[in-house]
DNA sequence: GCTTGACTCATACGGTCGTATGATCATATT
DNA sequence: AATATGATCATACGACCGTATGAGTCAAGC
């Protein structure tokens, strides 16, 4: 029982350490000192840092892409249901601030992407763009690939959550306000859908 | 002459390594040794690593900025302009590989963003947000925050760029061939451009 | 021809890193 | 009671890190 309590600990100090200084700046060292563990804790529960970087980033990206891929197969016409997508993902990243900032030190080019994350995001893909591949088919979304109309709309709660922390800086906090981030949900599901539905006939 | 040379070679390997491999990656040991210079020579030439980090962000991102203004500022109505900023954005991104990788360290959240990636920003910020705001009074554009609609147009060329390397991965290299590229800079016009058009009255 | 200054070089310093090793402890099984 | 097992512990190892130091090089200016 204490053994999974170490397990635990640590998973939860490599997760808030890796998000807020990335793979190399979380230093085994801080994450069991943390954790209140000893250094070779990382070792002997998970094999090596790596292991443990892998297990927090299923952890923290699994339930995303279940949520999403539940809420993609749920009632509704294509449109509404990838609303229902995009509220699920502002609030599953809003509930799990910290998620930015990990995935983002995961997309550094160079380095192959974790089989956490490419599985996560594989899965969020074939969802979506099924969804919109049936939208087409009943005209009530643009014809063009489906692929990068699954971009064009996760970029919305993906960038906007991205750059966040940056942007606060930059405008003085206005987006940390509650009521601020709650229009700003309402403002990328607008620019989405009009973004999705087909072009209004120009005379 | 040959100061300047290793000068230049020191920012140009500083470059290529900072975006592969971020500021922690990049050992100032790595970068020396590329550029054929010695040990020392980041000191001497720019007293110490943050410096020349900063210096190539610098040089990195304020040609974009500049850039972006110049075509904000531009010929043609508010829509117009903005479409062609994209076309700067993507074209820029799409000339500087590197770029994508080079940003995206900066934006882990801990550390505060260096002070060149701020002043470019910014700087795109604002001449967006002025023409958003014209296009806004002639109604040409839809009503809400033009910091809000500002990013979401921003995040088309960004996040295609960033994903640009994870997803070539994910979709056998699909999003690499050269007419595939230009498709997608077309679509990301055209779902923006519907984005920040005033939705047509449903009856 | 000598000096001055910008530059390059080899080397040293104190730190931190991830992992390996073997001892020690607590608890459950025989 | 003795032992086996899983967990925790202190410590050591080799490697790499960014920076400092001082000696060496070499062309330009006097």
């Amino acid at each position: 029982m204490t053994s999974s309590s170490t397990r635990a600990r640590l998973l939860a100090e490599a997760r808030r350490l890796f998000a807020q200084a990335g793979y190399d700046g979380a230093s085994v060292r801080r994450i069991t000192a943390r954790a209140g563990a000893n250094l070779g804790a990382v070792t002997y529960h998970f094999g090596g840092k790596q292991r443990l970087y892998h297990e927090v980033l299923a952890a923290a990206l699994a339930p995303l892409a279940e949520r999403v891929v539940r809420a993609a197969a749920g009632p509704g016409d294509p449109l509404s249901r990838l609303g229902a997508v995009m509220r699920v993902y502002f609030a599953y990243l809003d509930e799990q601030r910290d998620l930015p900032g990990l995935i983002l030190q995961t997309l550094a080019p160079g380095r192959s992407l974790p089989p956490p994350v490419r599985a996560a995001f594989g899965r969020i893909l074939a969802a979506l763009t099924g969804v919109i591949e049936e939208g087409q088919r009943v005209g009530s979304i643009v014809n063009g690939r489906p692929l990068f109309l699954t971009l064009s709309l996760l970029a919305q709660p993906i960038y906007f959550s991205l750059a966040r922390s940056g942007l606060s800086k930059l405008t003085d906090g206005l987006t940390d306000r509650p009521e601020v981030a709650a229009e700003l949900v309402e403002h990328a599901l607008g620019f989405a859908r009009r973004g999705l539905s087909p072009a209004p006939e120009v005379p």
